[in-house]
DNA sequence: GTATAAACTCTGCACTGTCGAAAATTCAAG
DNA sequence: CTTGAATTTTCGACAGTGCAGAGTTTATAC
């Protein structure tokens, strides 16, 4: 957050290409590995200029998760409100695939930014079409960014794919008897199919805020 | 993590008090300044007692997150399925408001140990009993999974909380020609109601899993 | 007693985020 | 072109970090 205007200064240092290179760091070295000085070395530059940049580490963490939420693309405002959820829910997965090491600054910084307001603005405006009145309307927007953020955190750590050869194992070897279920369920570990798991469930998020919240005050549906 | 038996040792830690130890310095100093040295200095001992213990930093994180999962109290495999579901959720808000700053760890590794198969197996249980065939029960598990852990997590990062001043003065300060719906909404935001938004996904979600799952295969409910 | 393995401590090292001050560069006014 | 102020970048240093390696203490088995 440069104080003023944005002067080109002696090394043209643009605050964007900073979280670039950040995210590509942190991308490539994992959280563990992620630190401040590995930036300033991939951008040729000293470790106190991106701190200037951005105040602290934090500072920079929290810029690189606006900068995922700037990657999401609007979506057809005459598209129907169920449709549009659906398409940001997907967009995020999207994020989640190409990020899975920075998507998690999602859920650690809830609110990111500016793009994260932008984006709340086209929720609100879908829930609104949907008929929901004003109160219910915040609450479930906010309930429905948490539930696909976390579905999307899910993507990201490996938790929705299908079962690799370890977790099959692992569960394998639980006792049977305290696991009857689990261990009976081991076929459809292995039949699980990528991405299935999200759609089923933004779909059942979609058909429960339509069944539960319009259903009882009677709105409209387009 | 000991190796065999757990024998005494000169001072007789017990790996749990460990862990007791790091949970209590990571909800008093943040996950900034959480470090093992701190844990150490808490207990009394060096700081390689505690890594001897968990192999690592991360190893004790991952001990700590399964912890928390171990506080989950078993549901009552006699009530309805749907209630099973909100209760368990229920009890995931309570433990992301008690501990909320441990609470994020539970999404950094999804799957963090024993305490995590016997919850996973309640729920495929619920899911059963309410009629789902098999592949719908491992996908639906994971996703509500994922989304309750979401929806949890944003109550422990502050999201789902009714907005503060400062949160309300940001939104106030964002340009209106811009964001004609949020600001509108501005009335909507100071009348949030503690735990509605939980409360409304936790309905919509199961209302959802019965809805789509269940209505196109016609299974049973009890 | 003595051997053995587990539980724990000490030392050291590479690395981290950030504070404070100095240096380099740009821009606008004279 | 010079001067002066503001912005951007660098330098040096410091306290604190996770952890590998080697050594020390302790409890149990023989």
């Amino acid at each position: 957050m440069p104080k003023k205007a944005a002067r080109p200064g002696p090394k043209g240092l643009e605050p964007e290409e900073i979280v670039t290179a950040a995210v590509a760091v942190l991308e490539e070295e994992g959280p563990g590995g992620f630190s401040v000085r590995k930036v300033a070395a991939l951008i040729g530059c000293d470790v106190m200029a991106v701190l200037y940049h951005y105040k602290s580490k934090e500072g920079l963490e929290r810029a690189m998760a606006d900068a995922l939420n700037a990657r999401l693309v609007p979506v057809d405002p005459d598209a129907p409100w169920r449709s549009r959820l659906a398409e940001l829910a997907w967009q995020y997965r999207a994020l989640a695939l190409a990020f899975p090491k920075t998507f998690p600054l999602l859920l650690r910084f809830w609110v990111t930014g500016p793009a994260d307001y932008r984006h709340a603005e086209m929720v609100y405006r879908a829930l609104e079409d949907a008929g929901l009145p004003d109160r219910e309307v915040v609450d479930c927007c906010f309930g429905w960014y948490a539930s696909v953020l976390g579905l999307a955190a899910a993507e990201a750590g490996g938790l929705l794919r299908p079962a690799d050869a370890e977790m099959l194992a692992e569960v394998e070897s639980l006792p049977a008897a305290d696991y009857p279920i689990t261990t009976r369920l081991l076929p459809a570990f292995r039949a699980q199919k990528d991405g299935r798991s999200f759609e089923l469930m933004v779909e059942a998020l979609l058909e429960g805020i339509e069944r539960t919240l319009l259903g009882r005050s009677g709105g409209r549906s387009d």
